[in-house]
Parts: structure tokens; C-alpha cells; sequence
DNA sequence: TAAAAATACTCCATAGGTATTTTAT
DNA sequence: ATAAAATACCTATGGAGTATTTTTA
């Protein structure tokens, strides 16, 4: 039993005539009535009543009839499914984001994403990268916008910008009266830092490393899990500390007395972009969200112009690298 | 889209295994890696993400695994029809019988049929000959059972048994004191007859047709449409009559009153049989209905070995007739 | 290294076509 | 005589197989 024989059958219910019948199916008659007998015989009950004159349906006929229909209808939606989800992000898509990013970015992005894509629906988690990518390994993410590390062997990167480090400070601090502070001014500082997970935690700390092994490192006193309390603190003048820059309009807005300066280091950013499973069939999809992401950005941060990493088409498992040479042939 | 592939993709997700889902569908695992990668590719649509290690379907994906689950349940149900229907006599039969049979036959073999086929959704319709050929002709009937007339061509017939006529009158009679009617005696007589229309007249009439064309004809003052008014007009000494032999027992059982004899004519009997369309699917069902009813005659009919006309089995148009020449091949 | 999916390649069943025949009105 | 379904016969597609490769954990 296949649909064609199913389609046939309903067009002879209908139109009660094998050459009509064939010709809405686009088959010639002989293809049609053939094909409609060989169902008959899988079957093994006759379901059509033919003269030259008049084509029936037998009672089993009718009866197996409806049930082709419905056969028919669902299969139709399929097409009809693919066909209204044809095209980039028309469908679910599961997105993690840091904490330190996702309050300064998803503003940026969320009207022009509903524009592009209005049959998208985002669903959005906000975590540290280790959670986030323990969901996307275990496929309750579909993607997640973070801060890369080196190596992302694995999966699929896509590096969208640099994001700087500003250095943070109340008005009285010392720093406060140069215009920018250097890698070796800040090693001077006592920083407050967020909670242990923290991606930007890590990175401040290897901004100013060597602290940390003079003993002079950020003190244990004070714990934050949000720029939003690190800011208040900081204002509050207990401290300075390392914010990103995307975040700096927000938090200067809330806190007016938080002096912000431009750092100047050997390693005064991170690197944010797209990460996701090799094995991710919509990485089209992915791509076309990247570039719709660096579209809204500000100027504060240095867009990537690298291509995604490392091939510019995911393969999946057991697909030819590009040309390769079978062992076979190889060894000949 | 096949059947097949809906299939394979079902089974790929109750399994999320390429190789155990190729076993449930008894196919081998490239065998549906490839007809699921040839439905991804034709809907345009990735369905599955897969790895070595985990398969996982896609939002789309599961949205169509979910009509696909509805068509194969639906296709099962076919199946499973035309199963539970399998074998003769399992769905709806429309059969037409004469009034002048139908009282008579039909509580001999209700019960039996009822008991070789439970199945079976019997349709019953009491009419005219010609009222039941017409049915017959408009598809409204599959099958009647009347008295055959002499050619039944563009039609199948089975016939079934020779029912005797039977001399009936009052016991004043005169006919009355001898055991045994002649056709000579009987076209002395006035008959009382069924009305216009009724097969039962026409074979009445032909028993004794010279009376027709002598004038001395059935009396045009008495008019009745069934055998019980017959009956009662017979035994009320109105008149004799010609009953055919399967009504003797319920109508003399009625009128106490009604003398019935054996006729000795040259044409003493009607043929009666089923008669079906020649395109009727399912001949070989009605000739095991004729074989039942034949078991269930009483004594008073003559059982007839003939079996079906004209061919043992029905062909549709333009099949083969048995084995004979193609022109081509006869013109060489 | 093992398990699993993908690929390469072959074969054969069959869906579909054209030409013709048979049937029924 | 005409319309319509069935048959004969051919072709090409593709479904399914076996053997092998590639990939991921």
C-alpha cells in the first residue's frame, strides 16, 4: 500500500472515472488502473466496481476510501508544515546566554529578531557558561552566545565580537582623574569580583594574574553574582572593578556615581560568538542569527570578521571530508 | 513522501537509533539511513540531528513525526479492515426477492445465514421483477432473486431450484374430488391472478395462455396483490388459482379452507435464482449464498445441479478471455 | 578503540509509459 | 461505432542489499 495507490483510489471515489481519475493525478490511464488493481489484490477484497459504463466503490471500498482520505489530509500537512516553516529560524529555538552578556545584548537584538523572523520562537536561558554548556551537550540548548574560550574543538564556533573591559570606580578613587587606566595600574587595585563560575571573573583575573599569586588578589569579603550589586558596590566606594563594556551604559545610567575609564591591556576583552553542536542541522540558521546579532551592535565593541570556525558547512557523522581518497583507491 | 520512509522516521524516533530502528522495520541500517536522508532532502527540512552517539529529531521533526504517526495508524486500520472483513459474505449485501418468494424462503434461511455469516449486513427489498432490475441495473441492489426469465444476458445467473405450481381452490370445487390436476382441466377454469406486474401472473398466464387469446380469461373483477388476498379469495369460493409450492404450506396453514393439487402441465414450474451484475466484485460470495439457500429448499422444489451461467468465474471488461491469439500475433 | 551512521556500488522489483485489445452501450 | 477499462510490453527509477568508510565518545 503506498499514497499514490491511496490517491488514485480516492480520485476514482471522486470522480467515479479511471481516465479522469488518472489525468487529475497526472498518470495515464493504464498506469492507474494497474496500479489501483495490484492494491486490490494486496488487499485481497475488490474495491472498485467497473463496467465500461459505470465505476463503483464496494461497501469495503467506501469504507477504506474514508480512511485514505484522512491518509491523504495528514500528508498534505506535512507538506504544508515544511512549507509555511521553509526558511531560516521559522521554528523553536533554544538559546543560552551568560549573565554578564544577556541583560546588556538581548535588548539590542529582540525587536529586529522578531522582525526578521516573526514565526521564530526563542526560548532563552540565561546561566554560566559551565551549565550552559552541559544543556547544550545535552541537547536542551541549541545554541549558546558566549564568552569563547581558546579551544572549541567539538563544535561549531562562530566569534561575532571583542567585547572591551572597562575599568570601574567611585568618583574619589585615585584612578578616577586619568582618562584611561593601564594593565599595570589596574595590578595595583584591589578588585571586586563576581561569584566563582563567572566566566568574566576568570577573565578579569587573568587580566591582572599576577595578583593572584602575589596574594594580592580580590578580596574573599565580598561576593556579587550581578554587575548590577558589583556596581553598587563599587559606587558605594568599597572597591573597583572590571565591567564589560556593553554593560557600561546600563550601569552608569542606574549608578551616576560610577567613573568608567578605558583599559588599557594586553588582554582587555573577550571574545563573544556563537557556539553549537557540530551535529546541528539548521547551522545555516545560526549563521544568519550571528550576522543579525552583529547588525545591532554598538560601537563600543570590535566585530569579528572571521568567518564561522572551523568548516564553513557542518557534515555529519560519516560524511565525505570534501574530496578525499578512499583508503581503497589510495592504496592502489 | 512513502509510507515506508514515514515509517522508518517513526521508528527512529521511538528508538533514537539508526540501527535498531532498521530492525524493527526489517530493513537494513543504510537501507533507512538513506530513505530518511532522501525524505529530509525532498521536504527540504532537516528531521533528525544525529551523532554517532545520540539521535534527536529536530522541532520540525517532531512535528512530523506526529502526522506521520497519524497516517500509519490510519493505514493499519485498512489493514486491519479489510482483515477483520477478509473471507465471503462480510460486509453488506443488498438482495431483492419477489413477493411472490419472499414470505416464503426467507424464514428458511435467515437463521442459517445468519449463523455462516455474521458478518454480513443483510439488505433486504420485496418488489416487482421489473422494480428489481432496475434496482439491480442503478447499483441500488447487488443481487436479486427472482424467477429467471429465459435469457439473462449482461447479467450473471446461478440458478437454484425448479418451484412447482400448484392448483388451489375451494373444496366445493370439482377439481377438488381428483387427486391431480391436468393442464388441460386447468384451462377450463377462471383464474384468479396477481395483479399487473407480478412475474407469477405472466407464468401463470403462460400455463394456460390459450384461454387468454380464447377470451376466456382471468376474471378482470378481482384484482389482489399478494398470494394471502389470493388465498382468501380462493377459499372463499371466488375462484381457483395457481400457487407456487413454497407458499402451499403458509397459506394453506392460513385458509383452512384450500384445497391444493399437484398440476400436470408441460411448463408446471418456475426457475428461480439469483441474478447479479456480470461487473460484480464479488461472485464468488453470491454463488456461496446460492449454495446455502440450496441447502435450506424444502421437498416440495426441484433442486437444479446446473451450476453458475455463463462463465464460472465473472471477468471485468478487457480481461482475457482465456487464452486466446493476440491479433498481431494471429496475423503473422 | 568500539559503536554507529554515512557512503559506494550493485541489483532487481516495479511504477509509469506507449500501443493495443476487449468490452459494453 | 464509440468510449472506457484492461492488457502487453518496455524502460528507468529507486528501494534494498552488501561491503566499506568515517566519525564520535
Amino acid at each position: 500500500m503506498t499514497l499514490a495507490e491511496l490517491r488514485y483510489l480516492v480520485a476514482v471515489a471522486d470522480l467515479s472515472h479511471f481516465g479522469r481519475a488518472a489525468e487529475r493525478c497526472r498518470v495515464t490511464q493504464p498506469t492507474l488502473s494497474s496500479q489501483l488493481r495490484k492494491l486490490e489484490e494486496q488487499l485481497g477484497v475488490p474495491l472498485v466496481e467497473r463496467t465500461t459504463r459505470f465505476v463503483t466503490l464496494t461497501p469495503i471500498g467506501k469504507a477504506v476510501v474514508a480512511h485514505a482520505r484522512r491518509i491523504l489530509e495528514e500528508a498534505d500537512q506535512i507538506s504544508e508544515l515544511v512549507r509555511h516553516r521553509h526558511g531560516t529560524l521559522t521554528s523553536i529555538l533554544r538559546l543560552g546566554i551568560i549573565p554578564t552578556l544577556s541583560p546588556y545584548i538581548l535588548p539590542l537584538i529582540l525587536e529586529q529578531l522578531h522582525q526578521r523572523f516573526p514565526a521564530l520562537r526563542l526560548v532563552l536561558r540565561e546561566d554560566l557558561t559551565a551549565n550552559l554548556m552541559a544543556a547544550l551537550d545535552g541537547y536542551a540548548l541549541d545554541v549558546v552566545l558566549i564568552a569563547l574560550p581558546e579551544h572549541t574543538e567539538g563544535y561549531r564556533a562562530m566569534p561575532l565580537f571583542l567585547e572591551p573591559f572597562c575599568f570601574a570606580c567611585a568618583p574619589g578613587h585615585p584612578l578616577s582623574n586619568q582618562p584611561v587606566v593601564t594593565e599595570r595600574e589596574l595590578k595595583r587595585e584591589c578588585l571586586l569580583l563576581l561569584d566563582e563560575g563567572h566566566c568574566l571573573r576568570d577573565q578579569a583575573l587573568e587580566v591582572c594574574g599576577e595578583k593572584f599569586s602575589s596574594g594580592i588578589g580580590p578580596s574573599d569579603d565580598f561576593r556579587a553574582t550581578s554587575l548590577e550589586t558589583i556596581s553598587e558596590m563599587v559606587a558605594a566606594g568599597l572597591g573597583c572593578t572590571l565591567l564589560p563594556a556593553m554593560a557600561v551604559p546600563h550601569l552608569t545610567a542606574r549608578h551616576k556615581q560610577l567613573e568608567v575609564r578605558p583599559l588599557i591591556a594586553t588582554k582587555a576583552h573577550r571574545r563573544i560568538g556563537l557556539l553549537w553542536r557540530t551535529s546541528f542541522p539548521q547551522a545555516d540558521d545560526l549563521e544568519e542569527f550571528g550576522r543579525l546579532i552583529l547588525g545591532q551592535l554598538p560601537d563600543c565593541v570590535d566585530v569579528v570578521d572571521t568567518p564561522c570556525s572551523p568548516a564553513p558547512t557542518p557534515r555529519r557523522p560519516g560524511s565525505k571530508p570534501v574530496a578525499r581518497l578512499r583508503s581503497s583507491e589510495a592504496a592502489r
